[in-house]
DNA sequence: GTCGCGGTGAATGTATACAAATATTGGAAC
DNA sequence: GTTCCAATATTTGTATACATTCACCGCGAC
């Protein structure tokens, strides 16, 4: 351990691991070095183990029958999965919300970032304050599986939501500069809007089907960019482990 | 490593952990040790640390902030919300199996065991065979959960039947002997049935209703286990970690 | 030329050693 | 008797050492 890297070293080589397989530094199908990695990010192997066995449980590797991971290549299929399943439990949180009941004092603070957000989006697309808008969504995201008040199913929906490509999140840095993905942010608030009133009227079947549609927005973005808009793919963090994606590399 | 016991030391302090934690060798609430584990298991600390990470994914452990983890202690809102969000998963697969389309002989498949099914439950309650029973059930949602044919819902489904108390068997070694809950099983047969028939009408919707309800059945056996049944307890492995629940210890 | 096989090297799985952090216990002061 | 503090002892987190297993490579036989 050196002077000012005493950080964790299990967190250090979690994110080293992490950044180096969605930037493409490892390419797919490779099979990762536990030696190797210890020696570039400077800790030991015991470190780097547990990182890859975080990695393995999000999806992002895959363990080799004779030992070791290999970097995880993902279809097309396994990421529509992956967000069908990210609104299937945002849904089902939605829901326990609405039929459960939540303090009125919660809704009205989700509220409050939905009204920030509209301030972020601005009138028009030429206006939207996207550093401000990819924060505030992850906020209200998780705001929202808080209201289910359950830590079962909100462990669930953290896990999904670290899987590649699948959280609420994943296509927002493309869509910044693209108009043609813009637009659906206007929609997509449409949706916070209706799910946060379908919760505050114990409306829990409404609830999960809009959480669900909502989620499946990002299928349009995900199309997106795995073909027409093939050339600002390299924005999205992980679209370089879709078999098939035609990223530029640097 | 010792003569015969080369068998991986993980599996033996996964598997020895796990025991230890659901037949409340462990406590709720005590800190597990490492050295102690190691030294009971006859293996080194590091698989005991692998599989400690390992039981606190599945929910059986807590990490405490201090460092070090401890057995955790489930409310019955817990294994309600585990059993709701198993549903929710078992839900997901079968309306993606219906959507989708499955080939009629992986159908005729799950028919076969629903057949064998009957055999095993016999004409009453009288002549049930509990132990092909118990294996078929779970050959049964396996295949159920196969019908996807999506490697991230199964995997997902495999994560939440690993939870304490939500699996699809988790309640079956004790409705064994007690007709009152034996009753239930014919129940759930015909929701067996009714959930392939769905799947091979394509009909989503109710195939993912009927799996929603067919866990639910899991929470009538789990309040009768807390409650009027509770001196049958000691054959639900895991109860002893809800809080309340009086297990009746040797 | 292709297939099979043995050897060598590297990689993982496991065990142990070390250091920083934390819990505990004993004692002293109030 | 209680509370605070400090010293000790244990615990975890990390690093390294060891051994078994796996993979790759070259060589020989067919």
């Amino acid at each position: 351990m050196a002077e000012a890297e005493k950080k964790i070293s299990y967190q250090r080589a979690l994110m080293g691991l992490r950044e180096r397989i969605l930037t493409g530094t490892l390419a797919v199908g490779d099979r990762v070095s536990e030696v190797a990695l210890a020696r570039d990010l400077g800790v030991s192997r015991t470190p780097v183990r547990e990182a890859m066995a975080e990695l393995v449980e999000q999806g992002l590797l895959e363990r080799m029958p004779t030992g070791g991971c290999m970097v995880r290549s993902l279809t097309r299929a396994d990421v529509v999965d992956g967000i069908e399943l990210r609104g299937t439990i945002e849904g089902l949180a939605c829901r326990l919300a609405a039929e459960r009941g939540v303090p009125e004092m919660r809704l009205t603070a989700c509220d409050a970032i939905l009204a920030k957000i509209d301030g972020a989006l601005g009138p028009g697309s030429e206006h939207t304050d996207f550093e401000s808008y990819m924060q505030l969504n992850a906020r209200f995201h998780q705001a929202l599986g808080g209201l289910s008040d359950s830590a079962v199913v909100l462990k669930e929906l953290d896990r999904v939501t670290a899987m590649p490509m699948a959280g609420p999140s994943a296509f927002l840095q493309g869509q910044a500069l693209i108009p043609q993905t813009l637009r659906s942010l206007f929609v997509a608030q449409d949706h916070h809007r209706a799910i946060v009133e379908a919760i505050r009227h114990r409306e829990g079947a409404r609830a999960e089907a809009l959480a669900r549609e909502h989620a499946r927005l990002a299928l349009r973005n995900l199309d997106f960019f795995l073909g027409e808009g093939a050339r600002h793919a390299e924005r999205i963090p992980g679209i370089s482990l879709v078999a098939g994606a035609k990223v530029l590399e640097a």
